[in-house]
DNA sequence: CATATGTCCTGAGAGC
DNA sequence: TGCTCTCAGGACATAT
């Protein structure tokens, strides 16, 4: 998404339009004519990205941020359907006239911040490292201590930042490391594994421009589908044949309430401790 | 403090 | 056919 509108830096904001939205008014902070006020007229300078957000940096130092949840788009041509549009921002300078947020769950948020209010929301207090950045010692000492499941692990935001349901399936597959396994019971040489496949994976998904599944939501900047979901190795694939064995039928769990995919041939249960039981 | 569960939202699909 | 029910997974509030 990010890299969908880095096309419009350098580009100044005309307008701004919110959708009136009854079910969920807390669309925007602040409320629609201080962000009007504080936009309008503003040079874009950068477009970034904290955890799963993009934030766009305007000249004042303020910054928009999108958060798009899981429907949420961020785009520069016309939205999938114009139900749903929750913001247009109007753009000069460019070659794209409209910054658009579109939304069909609702469960997405654009704000508007200041350094400081950036920092206490997205400072090291709220998010972990992020994913593409963060060093295999890094991961495995934020999670090593943890007696949750690497997968539910994987996706709290606070202990490492960027790793969504469907990646982390992903990635476990990829690691061949079970997803239930308990986070104090992997070895190092299975947080190595981890760290690679989150880069492998993530950059995989980048480069084919995220995962569009069936219910056709996920779009890029464009309004076009991805392609990462052709590539996918266990997520939505349960009763398909494991890709790396062949032989063993993917399996679908639930943990935490979430969707978790694998192959109970390639990623074994860790053994229990052999020292707990030695010791008795 | 560390984990676990409930909540919000919409539209698709299942089942009857 | 048309109704109800369940589910999808982001982040955060509340409970254990």
């Amino acid at each position: 998404m990010r890299r969908g509108i880095l096309p419009i830096v350098g580009s100044r904001i005309e307008d701004v339009q919110a959708a009136d939205c009854a079910k969920r008014p807390i669309l925007i902070a602040p409320k629609p004519a201080a962000f009007r006020r504080r936009v309008i007229g503003q040079k874009i300078t950068e477009i970034g990205r904290v955890g799963k957000r993009v934030v766009v940096r305007l000249a004042s130092s303020d910054a928009m941020i999108f958060e798009p949840r899981m429907t949420g788009l961020v785009l520069l041509a016309a939205p999938p359907t114009i139900e749903h549009l929750r913001l247009k921002v109007a753009l000069s300078g460019g070659k794209h006239k409209e910054l658009l947020f579109w939304d069909r769950r609702g469960l997405g948020l654009v704000r508007l911040v200041t350094p400081r209010e950036f920092d206490k929301l997205y400072g090291l207090e709220k998010l972990g490292p992020d994913a593409l950045a963060v060093t295999s010692v890094e991961l495995r000492d934020r999670l090593a201590t943890s007696r949750r499941a690497i997968k539910v692990a994987l996706l709290d935001q606070r202990a490492l930042a960027g790793v969504g349901n469907l990646y982390a399936s992903e990635i476990l597959h990829l690691a061949r490391v079970h997803p239930a396994c308990p986070c104090d019971q992997l070895r190092p040489a299975q947080w190595q594994a981890i760290h690679a496949a989150i880069l492998e994976v993530l950059n995989l998904a980048i480069r084919y421009e995220g995962s569009t599944l069936g219910d056709g939501t996920y779009r890029n900047a464009l309004n076009e589908q991805g392609g990462f979901q052709n590539h996918h190795r266990v997520y939505d694939r349960a009763g398909e044949a494991c890709p790396s064995c062949g032989k063993t039928q993917i399996q679908r769990i639930v943990q935490a309430q979430r969707s978790t995919f694998f192959c109970d041939r390639c990623q074994k249960p860790g053994r229990k401790r052999r020292a707990a039981a030695a010791g008795q």
